[in-house]
DNA sequence: TTGTAAGCGTTATCAT
DNA sequence: ATGATAACGCTTACAA
C-alpha cells in the first residue's frame, strides 16, 4: 500500500541513497540516473514518510501557534495572517489555545515535551511568572505576540500600543475638543489595556488633567458587559466635550447600544471612541472613530520572524513593532474624514 | 541534550524495552523495575521521541482541519469548537485554509503527501469536481464539514439549513404577517445559500406564492457588497408585511444599515432578518432575528467523529446533523421575544 | 518478567 | 557518480 523508498530504488535500479540524492541534492546525481529516479518516483506516486524524515533531520516543517483564547475577530485574523505566512513559507501550522490563563502553562509544556515543532509563536496577553517560567524552558525557538518579556532571550511582534492611543488621545483633545475623557479597559493586567491606559494618562498629564476615579474602569472586552455597564453610568458622563475611549471596539459598540437605549446622541451628548479597527467598527450606528490595529500583519509577521531565526538561530534577537492607525469616522464627532471607508 | 529512550535505560539498568514496556503497558514489568524506569524518567525529563514514534506507530496524534476560508465568525468558531475538542482528545489541530476554492485541491493534496495527519476534517462550502475528486483520493480518515457528498464514503456533520430557513420562512409569515419576501443569498454555488433558497421556496409554495425575479438575489456574504445593494434596491422593496430575508447575518447588517441610510424604519417599512447568530446579530438595530447555527459545536462534532473513526476504522458511516435554532429579536417586528437574549 | 534484535523509512558518512 | 552501511529513537516479536 505505503510506497517507500526502497521501492523507487527497485524499479529504478539504483540504491537508496541515490534516490535519497535526487530528492535532495539532485546536482550531485547523473542526469541519465535522475531522470529515471524521477520517473520511477512519479510511476510509484512516492513521497518520502515525514516521520523518518523528522527523525533523522530533526525538524518537521511544523510551527505552531498558541493562543490565549480564540474568541473575536482579534484571534481569528492573527490566524488568518499566521496561516498564510505560513503555507507561503511551506511549513505548517499546529494551533492551539488555551482555555485560562494559567491553562497556558501546560499548553506550552505539551509542546516542549513532544518537540515536534521546529519553533512556536505564543501570544501573551497577559504576562504572568508562569507564562515566563513556561517561555524561559521551552528549548525551542520561539516568538513572543503581542509582549516583551523580561529576562528571557526572545524575537517578538507588537503592537506600537502608546502610539495609537495618544495619537486618539491628541484627535480627542485637539481636533475634537474633548474636555472630559473616561477610559473603558479590559482586565488591568492585559499588556494591550496596560499601554493604552498608560498613554492615556500620559497625554493627559501632558495637559495638566489628572483622571478622576471616576475616568477609569476596568471591564473585560466584552459587549454585553460594556453595554450593561454604560446602562449604569452613562448619564454621569454625559456633556458636551465628554467622551468615553473604550479599549476595543466590541466595548465601545456596547457603550453606544447604551447611550441609544439610553436615549443619549453619539456623539452630540458624548463621543466614543474605540481600538482595533475590527470590522464591527463600521457597523454601529454612528461608525466609530477607532485606531486600526493590523492583525493579520501580526500574526504573518511572527511567523516570518519564527522562520528567519529557524533558516539562522544565529541572528540577533528581532523585535518588530507594528504601527497602529488612526481611523477617524463618526462616533467622535471630529472631522470624521480621514477614514477611508464610511458605512 | 536531548535525552533518549537508552539513556532511561542505561540510569535505570534495563533494558530499553523495558522502558518501552513502562511507557505503553506498564502492566507488563514488574512494580519495582517500574518504579525504577519511573523515577529514572522523571530525573532525566525524558519524553518520547514523537517522530520515532510515528515511525512505528503510524500514527501521530495529529489531525487536520482544512477550511475554504477564513474570513469571519463562522470559521474562527468553526476553529475554536474543534480546537476545544482535539485537545480534549489529545489530539493537535494542524489547521489550513485555501485562498481559493481551486486551492483547496492543492492543500489536500499536501495532506495526502505528507500523510502525517491521522485524520482530516474538511469543510466544504462549495462541493466541485475538483474537491469530489480530491476527498476520494486522500486515502486518509476524513470528515467533511457542512457538506455531503455523493459518490465517496464519508463521515459528515451538517447543519439542517433547510429546517432552520423552514422555520424562520414559517415564523415571517404566520407570526410576522409577511407578505412578500425578498431573498438575498450568498453565491448561487454555495451549498448553504441554495439549501436556505430551497426552503425559501419550498414555503413559498405550500402557500401558493411564486418568488418573482426580483425576489431572489444572491451577493457575496459580504456587509459591504450587502449594503450597496441595499441602497439600490430598498426603496423597491419598501411595504407594510415586506421583509428582506439575508442568508446571513452580515448581509443582514448591511441591508439594516443601508434602510438606516435611506431613512426607512425598519422593522416597520420593511423588516429585516438573518442567519447565523453571529455576534453582530446582536448588535443591530434593531437587534437582528436570525437562525443560530451551532458553530462552535459543527467544529467540535468533526473532530469527536474523526476520532471515533481513527479509533475504530470499521464503524459504520457516521452522519449527524445538527438543529439549528430561530432567533427571534425585533428586526422582523414579529414577537420578538424567544431569543433569550436582547441588546 | 526481562533482554535481544529486527525493523520502521530516512539521511549521512564513508568507500569505491 | 554511486553504493554500502551506520545512525536516528522507537516498538515489538521472539528468546531466555
Amino acid at each position: 500500500m505505503t510506497v517507500s523508498i526502497s521501492d523507487v530504488a527497485k524499479l529504478a535500479n539504483v540504491s537508496i541513497s541515490t534516490v535519497s540524492r535526487v530528492i535532495n541534492r539532485p546536482s550531485l546525481v547523473n542526469a541519465q540516473t535522475r531522470e529515471r529516479v524521477q520517473s520511477a518516483i512519479n510511476e510509484l506516486g512516492y513521497h518520502p514518510n515525514a516521520f523518518a524524515r523528522g527523525l533523522m533531520l530533526r525538524k518537521s516543517e511544523m510551527i505552531g501557534l498558541v493562543l490565549p483564547d480564540m474568541h473575536g475577530e482579534f484571534y481569528s485574523e492573527i490566524i488568518r495572517g499566521a496561516n498564510l505566512k505560513a503555507r507561503d513559507l511551506g511549513y505548517n501550522l499546529i494551533i492551539s489555545s488555551a482555555h485560562d490563563p494559567d491553562d497556558m502553562h501546560s499548553l506550552l509544556d505539551g509542546v516542549r515535551q513532544r518537540r515536534i515543532m521546529d519553533g512556536v509563536a505564543v501570544m501573551v496577553a497577559e504576562v504572568t511568572d508562569h507564562i515566563q517560567k513556561s517561555l524561559g524552558e521551552l528549548h525551542l525557538p520561539f516568538v513572543v505576540i503581542d509582549s516583551d518579556i523580561d529576562g528571557v532571550a526572545h524575537d517578538s511582534v507588537t503592537i506600537d500600543q502608546r502610539e495609537g492611543a495618544r495619537a486618539m488621545m491628541r484627535h480627542l483633545l485637539d481636533e475634537c475638543g474633548a474636555k472630559r475623557i473616561v477610559f473603558v479597559g479590559g482586565l488591568e493586567t492585559n499588556v494591550d489595556t496596560m499601554a493604552r491606559l498608560d498613554a492615556y494618562r500620559v497625554i493627559l498629564a501632558e495637559r495638566g488633567i489628572t483622571p478622576t476615579d471616576d475616568d477609569v474602569h476596568h471591564l473585560d472586552y466584552q459587549y454585553e458587559t460594556a453595554y450593561a455597564f454604560g446602562k449604569e453610568h452613562l448619564r454621569n458622563w454625559v456633556g458636551a466635550g465628554n467622551c468615553v475611549f473604550a479599549a476595543n471596539d466590541e466595548m465601545a459598540s456596547g457603550i453606544i447600544d447604551a447611550a441609544y437605549a439610553l436615549d443619549i446622541k453619539v456623539p452630540k451628548e458624548i463621543a466614543v471612541v474605540g481600538f482595533d479597527d475590527t470590522r464591527i467598527a463600521r457597523m454601529t450606528r454612528p461608525p466609530l472613530t477607532t485606531v486600526r490595529v493590523p492583525m493579520a500583519l501580526m500574526g504573518a509577521t511572527a511567523i516570518e520572524l519564527l522562520c528567519k531565526r529557524l533558516a539562522d538561530p544565529e541572528i540577533a534577537e528581532q523585535r518588530v513593532s507594528l504601527r497602529p492607525q488612526l481611523i477617524t469616522r463618526r462616533s467622535c464627532g471630529g472631522g470624521g474624514g480621514s477614514g477611508s471607508d464610511r458605512a
